[in-house]
DNA sequence: TTAATATATGAGCAAGTATTCATATATGGA
DNA sequence: TCCATATATGAATACTTGCTCATATATTAA
């Protein structure tokens, strides 16, 4: 079920693909993540992996905030914060409370913080 | 230098955005990151915000491998995974060693780990 | 009920990206 | 030297994505 790859002959049926270490090759075949874990994970990072995200991510790290406030922060258009505010929330990151016509976005992810803190000691420390 | 908004009377410049909370946008301004540590950090998470690369990363960091025995075990081609394997060796986060005509990858970056850990526990746990 | 305003969203566009294809480079062996 | 082969890479293409613009929705206040 975690393993990709059937059996070897079957990974030699592609085209131009030769194996040299039969045996690294068939340790790593037998760690592969399954489609549905990567496709779900790599979400998850491409989620920071841009910069407005980020920011409004980081932002929302410190304070639970509302979309005129962020936008006025960020220095963008309401437009633009409110679709990466939708694509945050339907990945489940963050989440909103409403309050009369105000919408507060607050961090709905305990392992946002890490990730966060794991890419600036990266970006330090490189 | 950590702060993009210089006062709040140029943040009010921008078009249609609104302070609701002064207080809290004086706060939030304040530690905001710079464009280019955001622009770094979000490059960082884009690295694995594929399929692909975190599946190459997952693996190198199981153990050391050629870029035939890769794609052997990504059932990719070899060309897809030599460019994909430039892009995060371009970001170091894999380092390369050349052994006659053959060349291992393996991981180059501290925090690699710590952000594919964090990254599996969020899907396990949502 | 009507106007004002905070937020949400669909469509369109420009920019970015992952893969493929063809080919180049580099090394080892005959 | 010549061929086979492991890897790298430029160009093209199909696909994705972030923003803008216009407009819709929803709530408050008059």
């Amino acid at each position: 079920m975690e393993n990709l790859v059937a059996n070897q002959d079957e990974t030699k049926d592609l085209c131009e693909v030769t194996i040299i270490h039969d045996d690294v090759v068939a340790e790593a075949s037998k760690i592969q993540l399954n489609e549905d874990t990567a496709v779900k994970m790599a979400s998850f990072y491409q989620a920071l992996g841009d910069p407005t995200r980020l920011r409004i991510v980081h932002t929302l790290i410190h304070a639970e905030m509302c979309v005129c406030d962020l936008a006025a922060v960020l220095e963008m258009t309401q437009s633009s914060i409110s679709h990466q505010l939708r694509y945050l929330r339907n990945l489940a990151l963050i989440k909103r409370r409403k309050v009369g016509r105000m919408v507060y976005y607050s961090i709905d992810d305990e392992h946002v913080l890490t990730l966060f803190e794991t890419g600036l000691a990266h970006i330090s420390h490189k």
